[in-house]
DNA sequence: GCCATAGTGTTACCAACTGTAACACACAAA
DNA sequence: TTTGTGTGTTACAGTTGGTAACACTATGGC
């Protein structure tokens, strides 16, 4: 099932506990509902972690594996390719698809300095270099 | 009535209707209830109308003014500003804080294409020359 | 073979938010 | 003062998130 639909949901956004729990996840790499327990900084039933590790990998950002019956979680998906998609939401609510003045936009109120953009453009010219320049 | 906080709710995402209409107010630059209502797409009562635009006024992102006693509403922060604030709540949550990465993978995801962001730290360091680099 | 243990799946409930709207209230114009 | 026109209040149902109890199952020890 499920051919790798990778994001035909549309998350929104989670929920405080689920992106803690997710962060947490991705810190470690994988984790046991156990290990995110220990983790989680309120006081939480061990249901309770489980149900929302299972809601979060219904919702596509988690997937698990079973080692000796214990389940242990993983992301699905990189938190970057997460939080791009969620940027593109962004772009194509706020912005009606123009890139261009989300930008300018994370430059004006200082989300993004001016030093950042111009180290990244460097890197990405390296890059480009490299591999000698696609579109 | 609401001396303008701007910005100390944290609004995680509006529904679709209330993204509609704030883009619809957006694009229009003002609009009153009824004017909104002629453009969205679906058949909504004027109350159900003036109930978004209350509660978009609530969250921070209308504000209004009367106008022979009829609500006119603009927006009360310009939409790069909100999608900027969104973007940074990605940040927070996604990328520890890290816009690096989160460019990285903004151009891995092709969300921002390298061309867009060359040419955007062009502008960049032209207005920077300009001013003089300010802080 | 049977029981305790550990871990999973199911189900539930409440709160908050969104979509949707009826209805009551106020004020200006006729 | 009656009638619009527009606002404020209130409500209700559907969804999602936070939280958790409880039932089910398989595994290992006795």
């Amino acid at each position: 099932m499920a051919s790798n639909t990778t994001s035909n949901h549309d998350p929104a956004e989670l929920g405080e506990l689920e992106r803690g729990i997710l962060g947490i996840v991705w810190r470690l790499g994988e984790a046991t509902a156990d290990r995110v327990r220990e983790e989680v900084d309120r006081p939480l039933k061990d249901s309770t972690i489980r149900t929302v590790l299972r809601r979060l990998e219904e919702k596509g950002y988690l997937a698990h594996s079973v080692d000796n019956r214990t389940f242990v979680y993983r992301s699905a998906e990189s938190p970057q390719r997460v939080a791009a998609r969620a940027v593109q939401r962004i772009v194509d609510w706020f912005c009606e698809g123009s890139v261009e003045e989300l930008l300018v936009g994370l430059l004006d109120s200082k989300v993004v300095s001016r030093a950042e953009l111009e180290r990244l453009s460097k890197r990405v010219a390296a890059a480009k270099k490299q591999e000698g320049g696609k579109a």
